[in-house]
DNA sequence: AGCACGCCGACT
DNA sequence: GTCGGCGTGCTC
């Protein structure tokens, strides 16, 4: 009596162990990927019919399917990608649709407004603005009452009394469109010998297939890709631009715009609720066919996605470090393999990761070899701080005052760059040594001057400026240690007395359009010298900017981090390359205390290739990523008896296998994180072993304990 | 994720 | 005597 195909598993966007079963009304066409609205407890939820096999809760208990939303079904290819999330990160499979489901509202058809035509052969007495308004409405076309009374330039009420007399009727209007086409038949810029060849290479791709773009900051690697933009939106195809912190990049849409005569659809957190509505309809109606984004843009319906790009591809800001923890780097490499479409992954300074394969023939490699136009390769110098330290309370070097100097002189633009938002990193007290720390967390509390507080920088937690020690009730003997963006800008307005000095960190911008009004200054000279944390890296180019000095090399060194070489290096290769953009050769300064280190020595020779295949060859001896697997394990609770004696059950449970090795616990970094206190495992496995089945076995064996959490991170890329 | 159910403190 | 705190558990 049971009838098994009116059964049908439906996915929620729920972190629920999986999909649940639901009774479709009889002849009801209802096809895995539609969007429906199903009863759950006492409310109604929008999720997604699944091809998973439905389960075996009794026929009883089923509820039927409310409706099916009128939308497009969800792609084979994006269903696919989900579960494959799902179970490379071990996260529930309805978490991971909740990140594709992002905008709730999206789902509902668009509220439109009522829009009116002239009825054919209506009689009503012709007043004057009757006679405008059958005018206006002439050309047929339906528009909504205020339209009509605008136009017209009669009253609403007009209007109105024309509807109730039936001249004018209701009728269907069409969508505003608000995502255009982008037009991939305009000429695009002259390209060089160099470049059209790698350009006819990725346009020609077809089928799955993975290509690293490398090429030095400037070499045209943007113009060049969007050759193959243009291939797959010639083909019909969507395309899919990835790009870290997009809300920082103005000038990426301006390039954009430059190539195909319209704004891209934009994805990312910013973006106002209304527009992420719309822009989630218009990518799952097929309307927007080009999406620039986020990570969080990878979960997009993009039900005719072609090809995949992923700009600069080694930045971590890929890396979904909360929820569902994954890499888009890496998932956007899975999607394409699902979706049977190329995927190019562009940077000047390629992972190791993305280097490794491409050097194993996994993925395609092409290299655009120079700077496009005369510009030339910055010289980077190393400036040693152990001859030249800079005075008490200063960090400045002379050789880098003289460079400074030197450059404001020829008329030109200088950056400083250390990577460190606020005024000083620590406060202490001269009297009894008393630091400044976070209650939540395992971290200074960090001094912002401009905004006169104490923040911490994991937390958010804050303090208002201390008057007195709160340990030892000194007056005065507070001191703040070390620099922030905002105390170096106080050294150089001294230094530099007449210079036009401004500082761009993300806790001094209020919006993307302060940045871009920032950017804007920098780029009409307005500004004489920028100091910047690596907001200032990342995908803007000065054109009058002569002169990079790097205030810290050594900063991001310290600590026991698997990467910190790899992206000490990628930072400050990326921040040199800021150097002498256009006709002017441009020059470096690195402060370091440590000039022989390898990263240093690479960014003087300008050897990203050595560099690579350097510290490629300690991660091989080590069986470290690429050339072995890692999981972490982070435990934490508000317990810190709780933490580490789960912790400890953990490890003694975990199973003994080989080519597997269970490293820890120890306690995290951060030990102490928003009031939790965490430990951490590590798993390391040779290649061939299935990482996920073995966490699977081994969580699976260890219940855990009341208000304690497990966060699992496969293939790490930071470890605090 | 919601939402209900459930068992212990300060208020009309 | 109740309102309400959030711990625990369930939702096809």
């Amino acid at each position: 009596m049971t009838e098994p195909d009116t059964r049908l598993a439906v996915l929620l966007p729920l972190p629920l162990a999986g999909a649940y079963d639901y009774a479709a009304p009889a002849g009801l066409m209802v096809r895995p990927g539609q969007y429906v609205r199903v009863p759950l407890g006492n409310r109604y939820l929008e999720g997604v019919v699944w091809d998973s096999p439905p389960g075996s809760v009794a026929l009883t208990k089923l509820k039927p399917i409310q409706a099916v939303l009128d939308l497009p079904p969800m792609a084979e290819a994006a269903r696919r990608f989900i579960d494959w999330v799902a179970a490379y990160t071990l996260s529930p499979p309805g978490a991971v649709l909740k990140m594709a489901l992002s905008v709730q509202e999206a789902l509902e058809p668009p509220k439109r407004q009522a829009a009116y035509r002239w009825a054919e052969g209506a009689e009503v007495k012709p007043t004057p603005a009757r006679k405008r308004i059958q005018e206006l409405l002439a050309d047929g076309l339906a528009r909504p009452v205020s339209e009509i009374a605008v136009g017209a330039g009669v009253g609403a009420g007009a209007v109105r009394d024309l509807v109730k007399l039936g001249a004018l009727t209701q009728a269907p209007q069409a969508p505003p469109r608000l995502f255009h086409a982008p037009d991939w038949g305009r000429p695009g810029p002259t390209l060089s010998p160099d470049q059209q060849a790698v350009a006819a290479e990725l346009r020609q791709a077809e089928g799955y297939s993975v290509t690293l773009l490398d090429g030095v900051t400037g070499s045209g690697k943007t113009e060049v890709y969007f050759e193959a933009v243009a291939a797959a939106l010639q083909k019909g195809r969507q395309v899919l631009v990835l790009l870290p912190e997009i809300a920082l990049s103005a000038q990426w849409l301006e390039r954009f715009k430059a190539r195909f005569g319209v704004a891209p659809a934009v994805w990312h957190s910013e973006v106002t609720p209304a527009r992420r509505r719309d822009t989630w309809r218009a990518v799952a109606e097929g309307q927007a066919r080009l999406v620039v984004g986020a990570r969080s843009a990878l979960f997009l319906p993009l039900a005719e996605l072609g090809l995949i790009i992923v700009d600069e591809e080694h930045d971590q800001a890929f890396k979904q470090e909360e929820g569902v923890i994954y890499h888009a780097r890496d998932m956007a490499v899975v999607r394409a393999h699902l979706g049977g479409i190329p995927c190019i992954l562009a940077s000047a300074t390629p992972s190791l990761e993305t280097a490794a394969n491409a050097r194993q023939g996994r993925y395609k490699h092409v290299h655009l070899p120079s700077r496009h136009g005369s510009a030339e390769l910055p010289d980077v110098k190393r400036i040693d701080m152990r001859k030249f330290p800079p005075q008490r309370h200063a960090w400045l070097s002379e050789p880098l005052v003289r460079a400074v100097d030197e450059t404001l002189k020829a008329g030109e633009q200088s950056l400083l760059f250390l990577n460190r938002r606020g005024y000083a990193p620590l406060t202490l007290c001269r009297s009894c040594g008393y630091r400044f720390q976070c209650p939540n967390c395992t971290a200074w509390m960090v001094e912002h001057r401009s905004q006169h507080k104490l923040v911490c920088h994991h937390c958010g937690h804050t303090l208002p400026p201390p008057d007195a020690c709160p340990s030892c009730g000194e007056k005065e003997t507070l001191v703040a240690l070390g620099p922030g963006v905002e105390r170096l800008a106080e050294e150089a307005v001294a230094r530099f007395p007449d210079a036009r000095i401004e500082v761009m960190a993300s806790d001094l911008m209020e919006s993307p359009r302060a940045i871009t009004e920032l950017v804007g200054r920098m780029e009409r000279h307005e500004i004489d010298i920028l100091i910047g944390t690596q907001m200032v890296a990342k995908g803007h180019h000065f054109p009058q900017l002569t002169l990079v000095g790097v205030v810290d090399a050594d900063l991001g060194l310290a600590g026991g981090d698997l990467r910190a070489s790899e992206k000490t290096f990628q930072l400050l290769w990326q921040v040199a390359g800021r150097a002498g953009r256009a006709l002017k050769k441009g020059r470096v300064l690195v402060q370091t205390w440590q000039p022989e280190h390898p990263v240093m020595a690479a960014l003087s020779h300008g050897d990203v290739e050595r560099f690579l295949e350097a510290e490629a060859e300690e991660r091989r001896k080590a069986g470290m990523p690429p050339f072995g697997r890692l999981a972490g394990l982070i435990v934490s609770s508000p317990d810190p008896a709780t933490t580490s004696r789960y912790a400890q059950a953990l490890a003694s449970a975990a199973p003994r296998q080989e080519g597997v090795e269970v490293l820890g616990p120890a306690p995290a970094p951060l030990a102490l994180l928003r009031g939790r206190h965490r430990a951490r495992l590590l798993v390391k496995t040779a290649f061939g072993i299935k990482m996920q089945t073995y966490l699977r076995r081994w969580l699976g064996a260890v219940p855990c304990p009341k208000q304690a959490r497990i966060q699992v991170d496969v293939d790490p890329v930071s470890f605090y």
